[in-house]
DNA sequence: CAACGTGTACTAGTCTATCGACACACTATG
DNA sequence: CATAGTGTGTCGATAGACTAGTACACGTTG
């Protein structure tokens, strides 16, 4: 349960954060219902201003990894577990994937510009099908 | 070779040049050697500041896209339809895998979540490959 | 029910990315 | 060799992201 960030990276302290939080989870360090270091607390331990500690909770939990309780505190959601699992499977396949590509050649930003062209394509074809199926 | 731009998408202005500029690379649109527009019709006709038309162009030399002519004009490079082709083909493993894993039920974020910290994860073990071998 | 610990809300400062205005330097072309 | 058209360079304005400071509201606990 022990956070290191990197002031000086250029990634912002609040992403930093949450992918700690996130990594916990995946590794399972941090499971579901466990409690997490109080917002004052961890801010003090980081050396940085509460709000930005706020800022990494309010977002994980938009993304519905924890739960912030009003006078209590921040935990780790139900349904976060699993989906760590899952993401775990898919790391191995992209993993897989990205040393085929990187061996043929690509460079990393190619890379990830194909890649992100991919999910723009693939989202656009989504929206469609959902319309032809009637699946707002 | 007509650029059409969106201003108010978030993306910024020289980004969006650079995609398409690439993209015509890729499709064929644009071949080894082709003149590019010129700096100041191109900000005229996209009714936006010389300055990120040179932003796009500039970047896109760094890539090794085109190449800037002093006082000529700016050129697809000799070597951009051979990577254009190249990334085509990977454009097909990616989204084999893109569609798998979707279908998994991750979400768009997950899965460039999972992405980047593949990338980065390869990245820091290639650098170690790399000393091991002698290659810097 | 009081007091302490928790998350919440508002405001403001700082820094960087992006875009714009304008003057300079090179090169093809007649 | 002059001139028009090309890329190059410098500076400034603006908007947005990030972080910080400070006061508020809810909940647990004795």
């Amino acid at each position: 349960m022990i956070f290191r960030l990197n002031p000086s990276s250029g990634i912002p302290l609040y992403l930093q954060l949450m992918e700690q939080v996130k990594h916990s989870v995946e590794t399972g360090a941090l499971r579901e219902g466990d409690q997490l270091p109080t917002i004052r607390r961890l801010a003090e331990d980081l050396v940085m201003n509460p709000n930005t500690v706020v800022r990494a909770y309010r977002e994980l939990e938009h993304e519905g990894v924890v739960k912030l309780k009003h006078g209590s505190g921040a935990f780790i959601k139900e349904s976060a577990s699993g989906r760590a699992r899952l993401i775990h499977k898919a790391q191995t396949v992209i993993q897989s994937t990205v040393e085929r590509l990187l061996s043929l050649g690509l460079t990393e930003d190619e890379l990830r510009r194909a890649f992100e062209n991919e999910l723009a394509q693939t989202r656009s074809s989504r929206r469609s099908k959902a319309l032809t199926e009637g699946k707002p």
